[in-house]
DNA sequence: CATATATAGTCAGCCACCATACATTTAGCA
DNA sequence: TGCTAAATGTATGGTGGCTGACTATATATG
């Protein structure tokens, strides 16, 4: 093996521990019946509170389709978590907000949720996180440039805050 | 309010990045009817040739389930990119072999591939990308050693070395 | 030899993605 | 005012990933 370049090996890489890591989240969640996705769905409903949202709104602050994220929400409001109300000023919308049933199970999550990151980020220097951090956030913004966010459509602005 | 700490962030980041880059290098990649979860098998199985691989093994190497690569197979098999040979020592086992057609396509992925990645780490220095990949190493191996290698059945006590 | 256990693959079923196509409704414009 | 264009959400169908249950074969052990 005379160590060759590889160019791939990033990919790959982000690729498999993207996979083992949503295996591991999902397992330790799996007793409060949501996954990972579900969770992420939950945390960013939670933070632009109040009226709710729109399912597209939705879907692009998580650079989901339309599909992805309506499929989450069905699985979401199967599960009490979540509701979809008729938004009052436009039918063809629906506004969706957590149910308290969601807002409990959301601060539980979290905390189980941050004992496995831990033990997953256990040994690994912070700063070399914030690096890798930088590095992927590059990639991702790269990836947007080349369309690569799937309801496409590119409506304005790139650039997610936060 | 300024800036809490944020554990999530590179988990998410990683789900962002992985799933955007799919989508990509999928779109690169279908003019040649492979996607790049089967390209990563043919090349597996191109490094491994002779006499072919058996699925659980290329399982294991991919650290994928059994059921996940059998899937990958059936649609490689179908576009006639490998094949499924008994195996003569063991009769539970197939052996997976790539076709010519499998071997002459690889070679054309891996020139698309090329370009594609580069457009995705345009413009993000060499030593950062190591430097992630290092980090994104360590939580693989912590992930594993947290028995998220799905086929998992801790088959006595594994080490794979790399 | 018989039985238990481990291993190779498959089947069925679920979640999360995506793309394409569609109905409904809203908004823009001639 | 009426027709077209855009936007919201759904339906449908495919890939890829996982779990759990199952068959068939191989090996180990009493």
């Amino acid at each position: 093996m005379p160590k060759e370049e590889q160019p791939f090996r990033i990919g790959f890489m982000i690729h498999d521990v993207s996979r083992l890591r949503r295996t591991i989240v999902d397992k330790a969640l799996r007793p409060m019946g949501v996954t990972r996705s579900q969770w992420w769905v939950l945390a960013n409903l939670s933070r632009h509170d109040g009226a709710g949202m729109m399912q597209t709104e939705l879907a692009k602050l998580l650079d989901v389709g339309k599909v992805t994220l309506g499929g989450l929400i069905d699985r979401l409001e199967a599960g009490g978590l979540v509701k979809r109300l008729a938004d009052p000023h436009d039918r063809r919308a629906k506004r969706v907000v957590m149910t308290p049933r969601g807002i409990k199970l959301l601060a539980e999550i979290v905390v189980i949720a941050k004992e496995v990151n831990g033990r997953i980020m256990n040994g690994i220097a912070k700063a070399d996180v914030v690096k890798a951090e930088m590095v992927l956030h590059k990639m991702k913004q790269q990836l947007i440039s080349m369309d690569a966010v799937p309801g496409g459509s590119a409506t304005g602005v790139v650039d997610a805050p936060d």
